[in-house]
DNA sequence: CTAACGGTTCGAGCCGGATCGAACCGTCGA
DNA sequence: TCGACGGTTCGATCCGGCTCGAACCGTTAG
């Protein structure tokens, strides 16, 4: 009758340092091959199928075979944003013991397949300030301006809203508590960014690194922050 | 330089079968001595005890000694809300294999101090709709009729805004996957149908039932929900 | 003061699961 | 066709941590 059992069978699943490090390198958004998985967490890859597999009996990753390669990645959003606010809750209860650690990681990364941080809180309010986005009662809408100043961007509204997923989330900013883009609209704006070449991802981790251009560029479409 | 241990702790001390018991038994918002715990949990008060430390240690719940009794509760909200989006995520992946469980837990329940389910989703509906509540930018907020309202329905909304914590909250809704009112307020709003005897909550349970006074009543006051 | 009770600490036992070597399967390239 | 490579399965080993009995500390009640 309990829902102890439902909850330990996700918890436990993270709760592993080898499966918690493999959930983190996928949150930087890649899919990633098992043999990767496993260097990147230090073991060899007997281990990490066995890990891996755990990961997928719990429902948190999903596989796509591709010749001879599985590539592994976040299975949904809500894995993601499960992911992002025990990072959060293990960053509030550990600063009193360590310190601030890793304040790029603030500033901007990828939270599975859209931005977060600093930055995108800052967007986000931009967005809503200038009414390209807007709350209709509890949920995240495009207004019709939006949807323009979108397709200016370069963004294919159209063809994100023929998609399953919703279009706009607000997701809630582990590090900054304030919410950002989410949803397809999210992951679509992301893409359009690293396209332009305004922002840039480092390889192999969550880190996401503002160029000239990107600070210009958005000032430019989006006035300044504040 | 990695994020994963530190989310390691924390999914760890919330992976174990027991801790779960004790998390979730916790989740019905009552403080509760070591040994309540340790009895719901199936265990001997020693294992529970270490247990305890462990939660502790992990930051997720907190101790007040009163006399020889120590109440054990839920760290903050934080927490709260990580454990309802992992069940949340631990329903969804379960479901496709047993089916959904406990349809009572859908329609009202207790989330840590305040309410959750269909019922807290409709409520919140209907604040939203008559304006006593409204977004301002990203954030929820009580409207100036909302807090004459809230005034009559016998919340001292006055009280509430010098605590340190948020009045308004927006919590997303696991089984419901919609927001429901939490922060300061949602906790007073249930404290209220509590006094009235418009809902009960259950012995033991974080199940919450809503009595015929308390149909009436919610129809008076806010008006038939959708 | 003493007994009862709530809670923690210590120590020993035990079990689950993480780990890796070795073998095996399937795909790709030559 | 054969070898190289990505990935999984099996089996043996080993370690962490969960568990409880026993002893101990502090508080409360009589």
């Amino acid at each position: 009758m309990s829902i102890g059992p439902s909850i330990t069978r996700i918890a436990a699943a993270i709760g592993d340092p080898v499966r918690a490090e493999m959930l983190a390198a996928l949150m930087g958004g890649r899919a990633l091959t098992a043999t990767e998985l496993a260097n990147c967490a230090g073991i060899t890859k007997q281990t990490g199928s066995s890990h891996l597999r755990k990961l997928l009996d719990a429902g948190l990753i999903t596989v796509r075979s591709q010749g001879r390669h599985r590539y592994f990645g976040i299975a949904n959003e809500d894995v993601a944003h499960l992911l992002e606010q025990m990072i959060g809750v293990a960053d509030k209860t550990a600063r009193l013991r360590t310190g601030p650690k890793e304040p790029a990681l603030r500033k901007a990364r990828v939270c599975y397949d859209h931005l977060a941080g600093e930055i995108a809180v800052d967007i986000y309010d931009r967005l809503l300030r200038n009414e390209l986005i807007c709350f209709v009662g509890e949920s995240l809408t495009l207004t019709a301006e939006g949807a323009r100043w979108m397709a200016r961007f370069g963004i294919d509204v159209e063809r994100l809203r023929s998609q399953r997923r919703a279009l706009c989330r607000a997701c809630l900013d582990w590090s900054e508590r304030r919410n950002h883009l989410a949803g397809a609209l999210g992951a679509a704006f992301l893409e359009r960014l690293l396209e332009r070449g305004w922002v840039r991802r480092e390889r192999n981790s969550r880190l996401i690194t503002i160029r000239p251009a990107g600070e210009i560029g958005l000032k430019r479409v989006l006035g300044s922050p504040r």
